[in-house]
DNA sequence: TTAAAAATTTAGGGGTGCCTAAATCTAATT
DNA sequence: AATTAGATTTAGGCACCCCTAAATTTTTAA
């Protein structure tokens, strides 16, 4: 039996997993805001049922069965935070928590209702890839706007989604998925960036830019 | 901390209480399904917190705390049952089931974006009652199709929502809210109730008739 | 290469919520 | 009033999922 906590874990080590193949007990734990020391009881349990592998202080990677258990969640968290905005209505930065309580409950009937609704959508509200149903996700993986070279634009891909506060930040300055920004100047010592977003310069720190991810401008 | 069991406690103790006073230990497990010894383990837990009172083999009564939050619940219930059925497009055999997961997790603006959406409703597809925000919910007590006397007519005004084979056979029949049956005749040693609905006449078993509230047509 | 630092695991424990079996209490019958 | 049947509670246990503290392993740097 597959419990909501066990999704969590095979959920964050499938989107962890991108880029690396092997994944820390301490990065899930980081992840997670649990102790690492649940993570080595969670991960010896889920690996006693197939859904990773694991050598003791060697990290873990998911099996083909982990890997479509954390597709099913990423699919029903992506669908929810959709359905949550453009059909109920809920403002992009308060969907990231409800979704993460949803994502465990509801049904096969209701996700497939949900991505009907919306005309079985491709990317969710924070631009991240909604997976199809039983296909697997490849993730692109952007730079971040900290990455970008002063005088250079890009194009907004996603941006993180587990920070409301700093989702009503984006809000403000106008920073979407779709969004064109140049990044006019970056100041030294991690200082913040100077950027024309729709002929208004803004400063942002470094932080709040690491958690923009972006494609450059080919033009 | 309210904990989902505990939720699903109150709300059966609630929903059990109406007519009496004191719910038994053995009526809350039977209901559960689950056992008596777990039923006053909990209920000394919910006793301890305030939300009901309770005094060893006397059966318990749900203090207003522990009736707010029992009305919470069964209003995310009924409201979630709705939803499903008029917005999403559920079939009503179907959302008792998922209406009894998603009630313990949408947060408070999802239902009130549901009740919204829906118009503000009093009634859930299966004809009970949602209670107001913060509203008592008194559900009127009506007698079942068993009770009804042979030539009487009456109208339906709820049926049990959680068995969905029943709630399938029901739309079969054409009973549901609203619906007006005719008892033309009760077969002694508890036979079938001889029903005309809609021109038709069905013959129902005294289970199924138990499980459909009426009140008698005063015309 | 060896010591220190960092990462990971093991050991032991707590809270929740369920179970069965045994003990206890209440209610009904004689 | 005593017995018995039924209801209820207590006792002891299990699975889940988290924790801190201590032990162990790996990595890093002197």
């Amino acid at each position: 039996m597959i419990t909501h906590a066990m999704e969590d874990y095979l959920k964050t080590v499938y989107l962890l997993q991108e880029g690396q193949e092997k994944v820390s007990t301490s990065a899930i734990a980081q992840q997670m805001e649990v102790s690492a020391a649940s993570v080595t009881g969670m991960i010896r349990k889920l690996a006693a049922m197939g859904l990773l592998n694991y050598t003791s202080y060697q990290g873990v990677e998911l099996t083909e069965g982990g890997k479509k258990v954390a597709q099913e969640i990423i699919r029903h968290h992506r669908l929810l935070e959709l359905y949550l905005v453009e059909i109920m209505g809920f403002s992009w930065d308060k969907v990231h928590d409800e979704a993460e309580k949803l994502e465990h409950v509801i049904s096969e009937e209701f996700e497939e209702r949900m991505s009907e609704a919306l005309g079985h959508p491709t990317t969710d509200p924070h631009g991240h890839a909604i997976p199809a149903k039983d296909g697997a996700l490849q993730e692109v993986t952007y730079e971040t706007l900290t990455e970008v070279d002063a005088g250079s634009s890009a194009t907004v891909q996603h941006v993180n989604d587990n920070d409301p506060e700093m989702l009503r930040y984006f809000d403000q300055l106008g920073i979407l998925p779709g969004t064109v920004v140049q990044v006019v100047a970056k100041e030294p010592f991690n200082g913040p960036l100077r950027l024309r977003i729709d002929q208004t310069e803004h400063f942002v720190g470094r932080e709040v830019a690491g958690n923009v991810f972006v494609s450059l401008q080919t033009i």
